[in-house]
This record gives structure tokens, sequence and C-alpha cells, in this order.
DNA sequence: ATTAAATCGCAGTAAATTACTAGGAAATAA
DNA sequence: TTATTTCCTAGTAATTTACTGCGATTTAAT
């Protein structure tokens, strides 16, 4: 149940672009120096979000990413879903919610329904907690900022 | 972000043992059989829930296992806890809840109340699932269970 | 007393996944 | 023309997962 270094690092950088690419993108040499994520790393995840609609790139020097859209319109679950895919506890289409197949012994359906609470709970945190908001929280916390946690 | 196959098997061992193990224990080849999972990995995740106190055995011939405790004091969380260890996203001690730590850039520190969010909300779904709840909604589904999904 | 059925405990291992690195092509501002 | 940047693909060491195997111990039934 854990989230692996494609969503943790992913949205970072999402974070990153919204306070800093502001006016003009930014280059991800610059994320990653910032954010401590190697370049060639976070390109493989900027890549994801780019084709996803997330972000949008201007090349060649000078250029860089910036956020496709207004951060009120970008979702936690819209970025973690492109870098990690389903946040689905099991990959298991009747929770999922594509297909309605039912399981053979009957306390495979009672886990079925297990997984689908949990799935149900982490989306509808995830699908309802948007960037702006997170950008609000960052600025009440910027001033007490101390320690670096090797998980986070 | 998924369960590994600890929690999603383990999960339905227990439930295994609500339904069978009312009277008399039931031995893990039987369970093995009925849920379709090894023995002798199945011994390995009794055996974590034995050490948590979910489960009890009783050895020798004729033996087997059955629930610790009842089924209304038993949640899912519990139970996943002992076979997955934190379900929190990340290993952060600011999430889990061990420890005051911040973090060093703010918006490694806004990530954590990302985490701590999803950690929250997962908790609170499986934490509030007993197994007796588990049991009675098998009864509704018994019927119409017709196919196996690989993942459940 | 012997046997068969069970739990208990620990070690090993193939396959999959993760978390990267490497190298180079293409685009563009200065 | 050059430096800076995105873009694209492949490879790979380390870790984790999902088991299997073996043997010891306990106990009910014969």
């Amino acid at each position: 149940m854990k989230l692996t270094t494609k969503g943790r690092y992913g949205l970072r950088a999402v974070i990153d672009l919204a306070m800093y690419a502001k006016t003009e993108p930014v280059s991800l040499s610059d994320v990653a120096e910032r954010q401590n994520i190697s370049i060639s790393y976070l390109e493989q995840l900027i890549a994801k979000l780019k084709k996803a609609g997330i972000v949008q790139s201007t090349r060649g020097a000078q250029g860089g990413y910036s956020l496709a859209k207004e951060p009120e319109e970008v979702s936690v679950g819209e970025i973690l879903r492109v870098l990690e895919g389903s946040l689905s506890p099991v990959d298991c289409s009747a929770v999922d919610g594509e297909g309605e197949t039912e399981c053979s012994a009957s306390n495979f359906c009672v886990t079925k329904y297990v997984w689908k609470r949990i799935n149900d709970s982490i989306n509808d945190t995830v699908n309802n907690m948007f960037l702006s908001e997170l950008l609000e929280e960052s600025e009440k916390v910027k001033s007490d900022a101390i320690k670096v946690e090797p998980g986070c």
C-alpha cells in the first residue's frame, strides 16, 4: 500500500511548477535541483504528466515546463493516477468500476466489498484536493520548515 | 498503492475462519482448499495473525485455527496492518503519527499534508469495518456468485 | 505405542517491480 | 553556431514479492 517515487516525486514536481512557473516556464534542471530529484528520472515522470495534459512544455533554450491548467482545475487524484496508475488497492475490475463481474466463492465477493470501500475513500479524498488548496496550505507552513524526512 | 497477496489472502483466510470455525477449529488445508491458496504460504500469514492475537490455534491432529475474538471486535484495519505493515501511502513518521518532524523545503511539507489526508481516509475506512459487518454482507451476495477475478 | 494429521519455524529462490542511469536526437533562443 | 533545453528509448542493479521446501513438534485416534 505504498506510493512509489513516481507519485511522490511527480506530485512535488507539479507543485514546484505551480509555484515557480507562473509567468515563464521553468526548466527541469531547476525543478530537479530544488526538489532533489535526478533530472533524467524527472524527465520520465514529466513526460507522463505532459501526455495527460497536466503540464505543457516549450522546447529549446530558455524553455521548460508550466502547468497546462489552472491550479484549481488540477486534482491530486488526477496527478497520482497519471503517475501510479489506478489507486485501487487491488486490480479487480469490479472494484475499479469497469465491468460487473462477480467472484466464485462468496467470501471472495465480500473482500471485493472491502476493496471497493477503501478505493472509494481514497478517491473521494484525492479527487477533491486541488493544487490550489495545496498552494494555500504551503503558505501557512512555509515558515517552520525544518527537517527532511526520507519517505516524503 | 496496491495491497500484496499477504493482505488479500490473509483477509480471506480470516473471513473463512469466521464462517467455518464457529464450533471447532478448522485446519489450514481446509482454508487453503476453499480459498485456493497454497498451504505453506498461508502458514506464514496465519503465523502473523496468531502473533497479533487475531486467531488462535490448537495443535496436533484434528487441530486448526479459529478466531481469538468476536467478529465484532476485529477490524479490517487491524488485520491488514498485521499483514501489510502500515497502510500509510508513504513511510514518513510525520504522516504515520510518530514524531513531529517537519520537512526542509516548504512544498515537501505540503505533500506531507496530502499523504496525511490519504492516510486518514484509509484508516477511517478500515478501522470502522468489522468482521461482523463482512459476515452480514456475505449473506446478501452469497447467491449470485459467478466468476473469479484474478486480483480479488 | 504407533501413526497420521496438524501446527510451527526457518531458509531459500525465481520472477517481478522499482528506481534509477545512459546516450543521443531534435528544437530553439541568444 | 552554440548552448540549453525537451524528447525518446534502452538498459540495469537492487529490492520486494510470492512463493516452495524441509524438518521439527504436538496431539487425537487407532
